[in-house]
DNA sequence: TAGATTGTTAATCGATTAACAATC
DNA sequence: TAGATTGTTAATCGATTAACAATC
């Protein structure tokens, strides 16, 4: 069994520390490692080499050597890493120990079906209320959370400080409830409407776009680059 | 105004022809495109620059001119690109033209969320039905869809010939549907599913497994590395 | 024609992969 | 210790950006 002695490897310092800038394309690949590894665990694996992992992910193994590295010495050599400890170091790095906790701006269809989600608690988020300006729904709960009407989002941001905000509000309302969030100390919008948020005045606020419809269209390009 | 015989100049063959492998990364950034082009039109916006473009989408005008041009030239020296002429061809390579059609199997929160948005119609892509396995929906209309039962599944699809399956159907069941879905002869899915699809004994299908889970945690790592 | 702006080649930058010394 | 496998440096590959000749 490998001893894990490994955080005094961090180059970066404590986790409480500044990090060394690490690249988009790394922090987009943790996600799928931890996914990985989440399996592994349920699966009753307890280490895995980075050679093992390659072959079960497609990626290549220094790939994921490098990956790792980022955020300091999560491996032993000629060890391998212990799942567990690696599962729990990539989910403190993309933040699941923080508690954050988000409200949803739009109790539409998709609003919904994310409050329905486990998405938020599996990954230590906590779902907190719903906002939306449909009097028909204002009052009532939804997945077990209060919809309450977006005219008291200020207050009760104010109050409670959520960290996150989902944004499936239409199109038109996107940019004014954006604003709102921001103005109201929200750290990070996760946005779903289609059209693409940017709020340069605000620097510490995250904005992250998904846009479903390109992901839809690459779909579609896929599907016509291999039938021709 | 610029005369737009511009087609002659696709290196890669006419429309329906084989296309020189594109990168990736340059068709995930067409979506973009198309979108920006589409609001320009809206504008009343017919005639732009790659330089305009760069300035509106915070991307270096270079990389347009060579993204535009792995499909051929687009454009038209000393005076730009028509946005009209450009949107059109972009929907083209995505194949907004070629008139898939869509069936969304699980009608969940989020299966019928998707249904009752304008993504398809707006990408040129016709949904034509649900699927379910719950006896309480079956048989209803959801967003104008019919919700079947899964178990004709198979028959519909010969009937039907969807190029397009929606999945959006619990973990466990998605390895399971995505096989049959495969055999019924649908071109491509577009994943929900909380697991990553990897067919590979079906070459030319092809899989958009969408995640949306690690897109949260890319939105945590954001925040995080903002707070330090 | 002169001016503008593309298409395209060449230069730079960054990301991926290979190789291997460090070390468990 | 010998074997395994990481961490890390160096080599390769691909993507981005700059520059400019072609041309509208």
């Amino acid at each position: 069994m490998a001893n894990q002695k490994n955080e005094n490897r961090n180059k970066n310092g404590e986790d409480g520390g500044l990090r060394a800038q690490v690249s988009p394309v790394v922090v987009r690949r943790l996600p799928r490692y931890h996914r990985y590894l989440g399996e592994l665990l349920r699966e009753g694996i307890y280490r895995i080499s980075s050679a093992e992992l390659s072959k079960m992910m497609e990626v290549n193994a220094s790939q994921i050597r490098q990956d790792l590295n980022c955020f300091g010495g999560f491996g032993q050599q000629g060890y391998g890493y212990n799942v567990k400890f690696l599962y729990g170091k990539i989910g403190e790095v993309l933040g699941t120990e923080d508690g954050f906790r988000a409200v949803i701006v739009g109790a539409g269809n998709l609003g919904r079906a994310l409050a329905a989600s486990h998405m938020f608690e599996r990954r230590g988020i906590e779902r907190i209320a719903m906002f939306d300006s449909n009097p028909a729904i204002i009052g009532k709960t939804v997945s077990d959370l209060p919809v309450l009407d977006v005219s008291e989002l200020e207050a009760f941001c104010a109050r409670e400080k959520p960290e996150i905000a989902v944004l499936t509000v239409p199109k038109e309302a996107a940019y004014d409830v954006s604003v709102r969030l921001a103005e109201a100390g929200v750290r990070g919008i996760w946005n779903f409407a289609n059209m693409e948020l940017k709020l340069d005045e605000y620097p510490d606020l995250y904005i992250l776009n998904v846009h479903l419809g390109d992901s839809l269209m690459v779909l579609s390009y896929g599907i016509r680059s291999r039938m021709k």
